[in-house]
DNA sequence: AACCAAGATAATGTCGACATTCGACAATCG
DNA sequence: CGATTGTCGAATGTCGACATTATCTTGGTT
């Protein structure tokens, strides 16, 4: 087992990425180098690296000569990445839909089922827990690495307002609904329509969410 | 009109994909920042943010504490990342299928025979120019900025592969037909017929590419 | 009072040097 | 002779300081 040695930068993106999902930081807040080398202890250098892998997975914005700021995602911008992760995710998982076995399907039924108990105990915790496990059964058969790494940058990018979001934008009979439905689609093997269906399941999410920014 | 100061880190970035362009790199070879810094006379802060920015895009691969070098792309890699752009780009232009007048079909028909003209005499500058042209009159209307983004850094990662096979991979008449099917298929507004068109096209491709390169 | 210009301030962009780590070769041992 | 360990050069990771640029402040003019 390699290990991989850990650097500044490594310490600095999660330590950002931290503070983004306690909300330590306002949207659209300037993020200065020196203030976070000085928290931090170090100097500027891992700090500029790591705010401009930030940049390029979506979660900061850069203006030359001036600086870095938290993305605040617009409206528009939130539809078009769940539409991308749609159309993505759409195609990832229709193409395994030949890899699951009777036992996966009644795992994913058993998950669909306990997200609605936790999405009515209002546990979000557990319902997010869950629902990324259902995910991962699903999107994990997928071996196109390009699909993957995009779908995980998307991921990355929304995890934030989805986390807040998504127990709140569905009621727990739709959740296990819309969940329940995918598996009945994989039971049919039509690849195509499973495609049509969790694209549009992704589409429906990103414009509940935007509603429920407003 | 907003003109945007370019950086040290902007010409390095310039620098080195003409360089891969040019084929003055072997494809793995390690690239030495101090060398490149020798090269051309600049410290290497900015080069070392301008090689971050290229892994990034996938022109690059980097091995922390070891460096950077030139990505060479695996088959399997090539083809994931057409199946991936196949699967963008169709989504992307199927979706504008009503925006597209009968002068724009016209003159995009124009452009398929002028392409099965090219590739007949050999031009295969003037043909990889008309079909950019014509890929950007299919593509243009898109306007999910995600899909834009991820669509264009796949386009700069396969350029080179894309570049130096293409003309090669299809007959002129192919190449042709190819593009006209696409315009019967926008006539017909049939948009799931012309998303899996454009999905498969890019399907080929990729598989005919790897062909080439063994 | 509103506007513009020049200076002050503070941040980013860049630099050269040092610290740490990797990879290769040499030396040692079985 | 092959394998392991120690050593050394070279490249990356990090640093603090300087150069350049954007923004804010201030003062003067209409």
């Amino acid at each position: 087992m390699p290990i991989q040695r850990t650097t500044y930068k490594d310490h600095v993106i999660q330590y950002i990425y931290d503070g983004l999902r306690e909300n330590r930081f306002q949207l659209g807040e300037k993020i200065l180098e020196s203030h976070l080398a000085k928290e931090l202890r170090i100097s500027r250098a891992p700090i500029r690296e790591a705010l401009a892998d930030l940049v390029r997975t979506g979660l900061l914005e850069y203006r030359p000569q001036v600086g870095n700021f938290v993305a605040s995602l617009s409206a528009e911008e939130i539809i078009d990445s769940y539409v991308a992760r749609g159309v993505l995710e759409g195609f990832a998982i229709s193409q395994g839909i030949n890899n699951f076995s009777d036992e996966d399907l009644a795992r994913l039924e058993e998950m669909a089922h306990k997200m609605e108990l936790f999405a009515q105990k209002g546990q979000h915790k557990a319902l997010i827990d869950i629902g990324q496990e259902f995910h991962e059964e699903l999107f994990g058969h997928c071996t196109n690495a390009q699909v993957v790494f995009f779908t995980e940058q998307l991921s990355l990018k929304l995890h934030l307002l989805f986390y807040k979001h998504w127990a709140n934008v569905y009621k727990p009979e739709e959740i296990r609904d819309r969940h329940l439905e995918i598996i009945t689609m994989i039971r049919k093997k039509d690849s195509a329509k499973l495609e049509q269906l969790i694209r549009q399941h992704y589409i429906d999410t990103g414009h509940k969410i935007v509603k429920q920014e407003n």
